[in-house]
DNA sequence: CGATTCCCGAGTAAAACACTCAGGTTTCAC
DNA sequence: GTGAAACCTGAGTGTTTTACTCGGGAATCG
């Protein structure tokens, strides 16, 4: 029972754009330097998140991504199953079938469900606010100084 | 999110062996047939379930394979490590190294264990006696009962 | 114009999965 | 004491999934 790096990258740059697209959007070049993920990578999960209706895009320079609703409205589940990570632990293979359903087969499904409502109870406010995440954050902006001289200068 | 076939068949010949094996030991042949999945591979399973100590074995014509405790010592969550389902959700790619850890390290060793601790409350007895596992189970043994001629000519 | 950024389809090396196979050892029943 | 039934073991293997990369295109800003 594991995620997927597609799952994880998906609510790591989520809460980036969190953190950092208050009011402008941010760019995929600067999630990607931050939270340390390629960044073709990101561009191809960044499709699948938009896909889900999850951000909005603004194209062309100074562009990039912001969140498409407020931040307590997306959940984990919901980043998750647009990152193609679908929290379902049941049984699809040759040993179950509408015949012969397996021993477990209500069990899996009932599982799934549970795991589903508990993700989907975590807010991406929520995760944002937790206190190694904020300290986290700020250490990462504290790194990144060095490259937003424009705000320095002006 | 999802659960490999090794975990799911051993959770669900375990659910057999405390269906069967009440007093007896019980074959793998049997447990193959009753659950339809492949004889070698639950061979292979039930290594790891030996040397987790979740079953003891019999060798030898009429032997098999037993619960080592009772079921309601045996957890789901138990079974699942057992058969290498670790369940971790966590990264140890190269993204997230000790020197920068990744903004989400916290929260998925967190899920894990919560994770874990729910399949850990979920007891095989509790399994067995859900309503729709004992009419299946008992689905099972009659069209099993062509297959035990020598009970009924004894 | 040209740099920056989002957008898109396709390709690919490596790993994991879901088994299978070929043999060996122990025990029971006759 | 022989044969069948069962457990035991290591190794092998085709398929699928993963975790990316690559090459190019289109919009937008300065």
């Amino acid at each position: 029972m594991k995620l997927t790096t597609k799952g994880r990258y998906a609510v790591t740059a989520m809460m980036d754009l969190a953190l950092h697209a208050k009011l402008d959007c941010v760019s995929l070049v600067d999630v990607a330097e931050r939270q340390n993920i390629s960044l073709a990578y990101l561009e191809q999960l960044f499709r699948s998140l938009k896909k889900a209706g999850l951000v909005n895009s603004v194209r062309g320079a100074k562009g990039g991504y912001m969140l498409a609703k407020s931040d307590n409205e997306i959940s984990l589940a919901d980043i998750l199953v647009a990152s193609d990570e679908h929290i379902n632990l049941a049984c699809g293979g040759s040993n179950c079938s509408d015949h012969t359903p397996c021993l477990t087969h209500g069990l899996w499904t009932q599982l799934s469900h549970q795991f589903y409502d508990f993700l989907d109870s975590k807010s991406l406010n929520e995760l944002v606010k937790s206190r190694d995440v904020q300290t986290m954050a700020t250490m990462q902006d504290v790194t990144q100084i060095g490259n937003i001289p424009v705000q320095i200068s002006k």
